[in-house]
DNA sequence: GGCCTAAATTAACAGTGTTAAGTAAGTGAG
DNA sequence: CTCACTTACTTAACACTGTTAATTTAGGCC
């Protein structure tokens, strides 16, 4: 009775080695560069196989995205239980993703940059995203933190996160796609959105 | 001899013709829905007569992008020379350019939310973001008079100028990428997210 | 050993961007 | 008027792409 259980280990095996073999090349080339072919190929399996174990190419990079961006909500939840000033709490979630996003910019471009391909009903409009809906709500908390502890000029955090994710989704995806523009110093820049929007948001305090 | 400059203005024509019905396809359906087989039964030719008149899918890309953001340019300069107030004139092309790019989703994606592709040695690594670079010089400018002003804490206008441009692509891009994600009311986004970026550079006054 | 199921393969389709070779038309010279 | 030549355009083809249907191969069970 062992045997069905060996059989379902080897396809989850070879599943893993699908979004392996996927993911270093995607890393490399970008996910639209990649053909089934050629992640075939360095399976050694024909490229019809990889249809058994993913619907398509789009599901295949949503797996290997999701996989990617759990590593993000460690970090995430990490920063978030610890303790002291909820605004460097804040900055710091927010540097993280910023750089999460540089470390993994093709994954990050394929999650976020992304359009959704048109049939997005029920499921395929809340799943794609459900990697970033997860960032967004430490973000929120972040944001929460700091309304409840009379940091913030206005009281209303979906606003303030909406506001703070639009900041960050701009210089990681500038930074991305626009790599030789003549940017200042990458840590001076980063540093100087994250405190210019906080600021932003901050009460003039004296 | 006027028979060259008939021919000149006919191949003129032609080429606008192309320009015209692959941007149309391009606004409905995005550049990579596209074939240049499309364009080619469109306008009634062979998909190979717009190699003749352009390099590549991605010259014609380009064309259609500059012309379309040569629009842009005549708003902001239109701004630009208003008199008043330096942050309001900064606020209100801030707000123009983002309407801008929720305007031309597609062009907007093309020529910021694409990778330069690899081959950019240099001309390439110029001229594809031309039109972006010139809208960037404007926004430089507006921050240049802000500094001057007096109105910002800091004096870098580099480092202020790529905050807001972070800043300002962030919201365009992710409400055309994620236009479906329960966005607050646009309008308040759009000025929350521009009243808090340029609070953020602003000295407290009082 | 034969059967059956599951996994993986081959062949094929319809489409892509792009290039090389070939064709038709219109101009200028003899 | 005719021949050569240039220019504009088309046809055919290449090397790919993602994906599907039909077929073959392999392994466990009776």
């Amino acid at each position: 009775m062992g045997v069905r259980e060996r059989r379902a280990r080897e396809k989850r095996y070879l599943r893993q080695e699908i979004l392996d073999a996927a993911s270093e090349l995607f890393v490399k080339e970008g996910f639209e560069n990649v053909s089934m072919r050629r992640i075939a190929d360095r399976i050694e399996y024909s490229p019809t196989t990889i249809y058994l174990y993913f619907k398509d190419k789009a599901e295949l990079l949503e797996s290997i995205c999701q996989e990617t961006f759990s590593k993000l909500m460690q970090r995430l939840s990490k920063i978030l239980e610890q303790p002291g000033d909820p605004i460097a709490r804040l900055k710091r979630g927010l540097l993280a993703y910023i750089e999460f996003g540089l470390e993994n910019p093709h994954h990050y471009r394929s999650t976020f940059m992304t359009p959704i391909p048109e049939g997005f009903d029920a499921e395929k409009y809340i799943k794609p995203e459900s990697a970033g809906i997860q960032a967004f709500d430490f973000l929120r908390r972040c944001v929460y933190d700091c309304i409840a502890a009379g940091k913030f000029k206005s009281k209303d955090a979906e606003l303030a996160s909406q506001t703070l994710w639009a900041g960050m989704h701009g210089v990681t995806s500038l930074l991305i796609t626009h790599s030789h523009f003549p940017w200042v110093d990458r840590k001076r820049l980063l540093h100087g959105v994250v405190d210019t929007l906080v600021a932003g948001l901050q009460v003039h305090e004296e």
